[in-house]
Order: structure tokens, then C-alpha cells, then sequence
RNA sequence: GUCCCCGUAGCUCAGUCGGAUAGAGCAUCAGAUUCCUAAUCUGAGGGUCGGAGGUUCGAAUCCUCUCGGGGACGCCA
């Protein structure tokens, strides 16, 4: 059976209610909101009824009901129609048509998910800024945006994700000049020395997190020290070579780090560009926007107004020059439009970045779609919130200060290991192994503590809760995982192999159908750019599995084979979804915990 | 001042192109194990869906107003 039940149903309810007259989405069938009446519902007939009336003839949604359910009740796949209330269709299909859809899942790699028609798409996540250490403020763009680019890739997309390095700002200047009062005699200071400079870089990534900071506060407080960045900035973008060596030292010191550091989350980027690789393309993209007429300018700066009278909000120009000559945020954002345009031509581009750069996106949009390069549709910025602490503030350190990656990394692998010691797991593992099993919990429960929420909200941080083995966590579905590899490891040692499936208990038929759930919750989670609803779905077929588990015994004694061989299969199939699941949302499972 | 997000059970959150008795998880209480991993499963209690109007046969969902929390608003990124 190539369809799922559902649309099975759905294509049924349909042609129905065409066949009597009416809009055939009428027909529409869903997951029933009464899994005590029956597994699917409709509730077109009531929408019937107040299309007839509208028409002027009289209508009773019941007997439109009815009117479906004698349609509906010849098909093979419908066991039980029936109507209730004032005219929900309440339909069951038969263990037939769920069994054999089962089958056909099981003899599906991907159990079910379809490959869609493949478009280029562009996803740019991460967040990341030389020279300034990862912190939890990067967690989400990076845990966020990996899930969605392996979503839209196992959906069939073609996707090239671009961390798109922040090197190109003011903050160089900062750094530039920071070093310089550190270290005067370096060469890369000297006006007149240009193109031979020392390969090694005089500056590590710990320098580096230690400089930006130091030069953004005493730039905060002195004019004069904040002027010197902006100057330094300025010579930089007007390629200044000492300056621009140092940028090439920051920028690959900075890489190395910040590769161990989306490492060890699992995530990783197709490509490495940033701010700077766009800025020889700045000054032609100036000369054609000017050339198309789009610019002016407007207190000494070059701007594009993005601002549509019609509409009641007001947005902003976008900013192409200070009045310094200097190039900005929404510059670099510009000219790497224009870049993926030539280098890929994408037919969408995705933004994983905070909520609050809504606004930056909305012009530079704007800008890219007034100049033409793109259509509106082409360009979507997915925004999240924050990750707050517990008193509903952004997360800090219990000194106040600004987590570090590799600190909340290790915070949850511990809490892991105390949970996994509490309660005597794999004890008679070797050290190695159970390491290995408590980074694993801990990185799942830390992405699905976070995944699960749906992306535009904020969120509470709670790693007590995050890394329970009971509830709705990362830790549960490993549990879930896991249990089904030892039971099919030991089903191997019995001889024992999966068969065809034969739907007899309802937590079997439950289960069955949450399985058969998989291709809609893709789609709907690559609809709407939403982690959470594959969260939602694995979570689900876990609770199912576990129901099925403890319901339905597989390799009793007492069993008979072609039962044994049936629950089998169905437990093989569900480890095969969990984990095309969970890896969606970059979730690792240990073979045995 | 303009715009955006949020407000749902004691807590953390789903649900928002209108549909039945508003769902999960945690916590609380009551059960299940001659156990294939009980890190599990079953059941119960718990709600003026921030508030007020309106549209509708029907509203957490749509419209208007309003209260509360967070955020963004031309030369930082």
C-alpha cells in the first residue's frame, strides 16, 4: 500500500463529498482529536451544512452525514463509520489496511518519508563571530539550524548550510588596535611594510577572546579610544595589507576553535565563508544599485529606502555607507546575497538568527528584492528566542556572567553521568563506553530540551529536567532506542527474524499508526521551518512503542512464531524511524545504556 | 510613538487557515513486575485558555479594544 492510511481516508472522504455536490476539501480527514471514538476523523458535513445554507436551501449536517458514511462504507479500507454529535465523522480502518501499510513501511528504508521535488536551498546558522569565544547565545542558531538543514535534506532538498563568519566590523577594529597597544612592534602596525608577514598567527584564540572585550569597554567610555577602532576599521576595509594579514591570522585562528566548538555539538557547516570573502563584490554592487536608481543619499550616508507608504509600520532604510565610507551590517549582508546568487543561484535562502534581527532581515530583504536580485518568497528569516534561566531571564552563570559553550557542554554531560550513576546504568561497562553513553545523553538532552520548543519562543533552560530519563526528553528516547537494539540483538541470538506483519492488538494497530504519521510530520515540520514537530513525533512513537512493549510480549515462550516474527518487525521498523528521526534533530543513539 | 513575540493545569510547554469532553510532560494520588532494560506502563484529580466586547449553529483559535511580560526601531553586528 504506497499511501498512508490517512490520505487513503482522505482521498475517500473527498471524492464523497464531491460526488454529493461539494467542495471536495469538505472531505478533508484528520488524526482524530477523540483516539477513544476512533483513529480518524471528519468533520466536513457540518461545513456542508452551512454551505447549502448560505446557498439558500435548507440543510442538516447529519443527514450529509449520512450521506457520506453510505459512500464511505463500500470502501475496503474502512472498517467502522459512524456519526456523532452534529455530524463528525468518526472512521476506523481495518486491521487489513493498517497491516498492510505497516508492510509497507517496513520494506521502506526511510519508513514512509517521500522525497519531494529538490530545490536549492541556502540555510545560514550558527552566529558565529571571530575572535569572540562560542557561548549559549550560539546554541540555538546552531542546534536549530543543523535540524532544519538535515530536515530539509532527508526531505530531498539540496542544502548548502554557510556559518557566514562575522569578520568584517567594527570589532576588528577593536581587535586591530587592542593588539596594537599590546604589542606596538609587531610589523602588521607598520604604515609602510606591505605583503610579507609572518606566517604563524601572534595571537591565540585566547588572546582573542580576552582583546575584543577589553577594547569594547574602554571604547564604550572614551570617544577617543572607540574613534581609533572606527579609523582602524575603515583602513582595513580600504584593505590596508598589515591590517588585513592580522584579519587572515584572526579569521583562521578563530575557524580552528570554532570547529571544535560546533563539533562538538554535532553540527557542521558546508562552508566557511564570512563577511570578508564579500568584500570585493562591494564596490560593483554599489556602482548597479546607484546605476538602477534605488540609492540616495542622506546625512552624508548612501541608503536605500525600503519604507512602504501604504503600509502603517514604518522600516528603516537600508544602510549601505556610513558617512564615514564605511561599510556596514546591512552592506556585507547585501553582498553575500549577490554572492550566493552568482556562486549557487538558490531558489531560497533561510536565516537561522535571533528574533530581534527581524527588522535587519525585513530591510535587507527589501533591498535585495528592490534591486532585483530575488523574489520576496526567496528570502526567509527564521527567528527563536532566548534561553532563559529559571527566573525567566536570559540564561547566565550563577556568578552572572555569560556561559561558555564548553561549559554548559560539560554541565550536561554531568548531570548526565550523576543520573546515569544514580540510577546503576551500565555499571559493568568499561570507562570508555560509559563516557560515551553520558556525552550522548547529555548532548540529547540538551538539543531535545531545546528543540522541542517551538522556535519562536523563549524558553526555560532546566538541565535537572532536560536530562530525566522519565517525561518528554532526549534521555527517554534514547532509553526507548536502546531497549529496541538489545531486544533485536537478542532476537538474533534466538534465531528469531522479522515477518510480515499482522495487525492483532490495539497497541500494535496504535502503534502502526503513529508510524505511519512519519511523512506528515516532515512535511509539516518543513513547512512552517518547525524542529519541534519532528520532537513531537519521535516522543509519540516512543510513548507508542512502550505501550506496544509492555502490552504485546515478542519473545516469550508462550508466543507464537508468526506473532513473535510480526511484533519483530514492528519493533525493527520503529528503531529504523526513531533514529532517521532523531538524527533529523542531531541525536545520536548508544547501542546499550 | 511605531512594529514584532508572548500570556493556556501548581510548574514547563503543545494546540491558533473555528468543530466533540482544550492536550502532553513534570509534580500529586492510586495501581501494574514469575520483567523481552520498571530509566517503563495504566488510571485519577487538577483549566473563567490574561480581561471585555463582537462575528458564528459553534471561538484558546477570527475582528475590535484593553491589561501584563519580553524585544526591535539610520550610520554596532
Amino acid at each position: 500500500m504506497s499511501q498512508s492510511v490517512l490520505i487513503l481516508l482522505d482521498q475517500a472522504a473527498r471524492a464523497a463529498f464531491e460526488q454529493l455536490g461539494f467542495p471536495e476539501n469538505f472531505g478533508k480527514v484528520t488524526e482524530s482529536d477523540r483516539p477513544d471514538l476512533a483513529p480518524f476523523q471528519c468533520n466536513g458535513a457540518m461545513a456542508a451544512a452551512g454551505f447549502l445554507k448560505k446557498q439558500g436551501e435548507k440543510a442538516n449536517p447529519r443527514e450529509i452525514a449520512t450521506q457520506v458514511s453510505e459512500i464511505l462504507s463500500s470502501n475496503s479500507a474502512i472498517a467502522d463509520i459512524e456519526i456523532a454529535g452534529p455530524g463528525f465523522l468518526n472512521i476506523t480502518p481495518t486491521p487489513d489496511a493498517v497491516s498492510g501499510r505497516a508492510n509497507t513501511l517496513f520494506s521502506d528504508p526511510r519508513t514512509g518519508a517521500q522525497n519531494i521535488d529538490p530545490k536549492t536551498i541556502v540555510i545560514d546558522y550558527g552566529g558565529a563571530n571571530v575572535a569572540k569565544p562560542m557561548h549559549v547565545g550560539h546554541l540555538r542558531s546552531a542546534v536549530i539550524g543543523e535540524a532544519i538543514k538535515r530536515l530539509l535534506r532527508f526531505r530531498g532538498h539540496n542544502v548548502i548550510g554557510d556559518v557566514h563568519l562575522g569578520d568584517w566590523g567594527l570589532q576588528m577594529g577593536h581587535l586591530i588596535t587592542e593588539l596594537e597597544d599590546e604589542q606596538p612592534d609587531l610589523p602588521y602596525f607598520y604604515a609602510d611594510k606591505a605583503g610579507d608577514y609572518p606566517d604563524a598567527s601572534p595571537v591565540a584564540m585566547d588572546d582573542l577572546a580576552r582583546l575584543y572585550p577589553a577594547a569594547s569597554r574602554k571604547a564604550k567610555e572614551d570617544p577617543a579610544r572607540m574613534e581609533r577602532s572606527r579609523a582602524a576599521t575603515a583602513e582595513l576595509q580600504a584593505g590596508r595589507p598589515g591590517y588585513r594579514a592580522l584579519l587572515d591570522h584572526f579569521i583562521t585562528v578563530s575557524i580552528a576553535s570554532l570547529k571544535k566548538g560546533y563539533g562538538s555539538l554535532g553540527v557542521e557547516f558546508d562552508l566557511w565563508k564570512g563577511e570578508a570573502c564579500v568584500d570585493p563584490l562591494i564596490p560593483g554592487m554599489i556602482d548597479e544599485l546607484r546605476a538602477k536608481g534605488i540609492t540616495e543619499e542622506s546625512d552624508g550616508a548612501l541608503i536605500i529606502r525600503v519604507d512602504d507608504e501604504s503600509e502603517k509600520k514604518d522600516v528603516p532604510p537600508v544602510m549601505l555607507l556610513a558617512s564615514s565610507g564605511a561599510v556596514l551590517y546591512h552592506t556585507t549582508d547585501l553582498a553575500t546575497l549577490v554572492d550566493r546568487k552568482s556562486e549557487i543561484d538558490p531558489d531560497l535562502i533561510l536565516y537561522v538568527v535571533d528574533q530581534r534581527q527581524a527588522l535587519h532581515f525585513e530591510q535587507v530583504f527589501r533591498g535585495a528584492v528592490k534591486a532585483g536580485w530575488y523574489d520576496r518568497d526567496q528570502l526567509d528569516h527564521l527567528g527563536f528566542g532566548t534561553m532563559n534561566g529559571k527566573d525567566g531571564k536570559p540564561f547566565k552563570t550563577r556568578e552572572g556572567g555569560v556561559l561558555r559553550l564548553e561549559d554548559l557542554v560539560s554541565m550536561m554531560r554531568d548531570a548526565a553521568t550523576t543520573r546515569l550513576e544514580e540510577s546503576g546504568i551500565g555499571q559493568d561497562f568499561d570507562a570508555d563506553e560509559r563516557a560515551d553513553i553520558a556525552d550522548k545523553v547529555g548532548m540529547a538532552a540538551l538539543k531535545f530540551g531545546d528543540l522541542q520548543n517551538q522556535r519562536t519562543t523563549n524558553y526555560v533552560f532546566d538541565p535537572e529536567r532536560f536530562t530525566a530519563f522519565e517525561g518528554k526528553t532526549g534521555p527517554y528516547l534514547l532509553y526507548a532506542a536502546v531497549r529496541i537494539k538489545s531486544l533485536l540483538r537478542r532476537a538474533a541470538d534466538e534465531g528469531v527474524r522479522a515477518g510480515e506483519i499482522k495487525i492483532s492488538h490495539p497497541s500494535e494497530s496504535a502503534l502502526a499508526m503513529a508510524l505511519d504519521g512519519f511523512d506528515r510530520a516532515l512535511a509539516a515540520a518543513e513547512s512552517k521551518y518547525a524542529p519541534h514537530l519532528v520532537c513531537d513525533h519521535v516522543y509519540r512513537l516512543a510513548q507508542s512503542f512502550s505501550r506496544f512493549y509492555t502490552d504485546c510480549p515478542i519473545l516469550k515462550n508462550d508466543v507464537a512464531t508468526e506473532v513473535k516474527s510480526s511484533r519483530l518487525a514492528l519493533a525493527e521498523l520503529t528503531l529504523r524511524q526513531l533514529e532517521l528521526g532523531l538524527n533529523i534533530i542531531g541525536i545520536e543513539v548508544p547501542e546499550r545504556m
